[in-house]
DNA sequence: CTAAATGCAAAATTTTTGCAGTCCC
DNA sequence: GGGACTGCAAAAATTTTGCATTTAG
């Protein structure tokens, strides 16, 4: 618990230095977006965290919540998840990880394997162009749908 | 270009054939968007087949399009792309191959990589179900983007 | 013939934008 | 104080749906 807290008080932190580091204003909406979402599991969209934060602050506005997640994404402070819902997802999580995906119930669940990430791509890739990032993405049934 | 339209025949009666074993009818609309999106190498959304179809189609209307789209990628003939874009990608590419992504330009290429077809996942993913797919997505930025 | 598929128009969903007022630096 | 940010409302963009008509099998 206590553990956590330090956690989250430590990304904070660091979001608040980015955030200066990228000129832009620490205003009360970003934090606690940010918060949220750095304290989600479940790679949450725009409108399920407006609908959290709207208990803490009634006065949210959901393009607020739009704009803030653009933003905090073209400063690569965030990371919008790749899927094939209609609704984008985001996450808090920079460090390299993957993705595991349940067809059914449509929950993300993060995994590490740096086996793959320090494994050379393919020759015709390398030619490509610059490579910034690499990521898996494993799709499935996970054990709580097969169970039916 | 022989060899280029013996594909094309063969794609449109493997598709014909998948038609009838999910049991749906071969309606020329079909048969037109799934050759547009056999033939196309740039992983298409709704609205670029419509507009490309429209030619040839001049009744086609943009929600057959989707309609078409969406029945296909449940049977499983045609896949959508996973982007961050606002609207979804299609690709009838259905043999195991990855992505690479411009983030400048947004142009997807597809990439060969069995090494990685063929590695064993990490234990936590091996335990988390049943796995039916995996992908590997490149992101940076493509040669011509970066010549400028 | 009959169920499935299509086209049209209208709605629903998701995201973006203009503008006036508010708040950080 | 000034420019960035927010909230509101309205619009834009993307996708889905109801229904009458057409078509494949």
């Amino acid at each position: 618990m206590l553990h956590h807290k330090d956690t989250i008080r430590k990304k904070m932190a660091r979001f608040e230095q980015a955030c200066r580091d990228a000129g832009l204003k620490i205003t009360h909406q970003r934090l606690e977006i940010y918060r949220e979402l750095a304290g989600a599991h479940d790679h949450p969209t725009a409108e399920m965290l407006y609908t959290r934060l709207r208990e803490r602050l009634p006065t949210l506005s959901l393009d607020t919540v739009y704009r803030t997640l653009a933003t905090l994404e073209e400063q690569h402070i965030i990371t919008r998840v790749q899927t094939d819902e209609s609704q984008a997802r985001y996450e808090a999580e920079m460090t390299p990880h993957h993705h595991v995906m349940c067809r059914k119930c449509g929950r993300i669940t993060d995994f590490h394997w740096t086996f793959f990430d320090a494994a050379r791509l393919p020759e015709d890739v390398a030619g490509w162009g610059t490579i910034e990032d690499r990521k898996v993405t494993v799709r499935g049934i996970c054990r709580q749908c097969a169970a039916e």
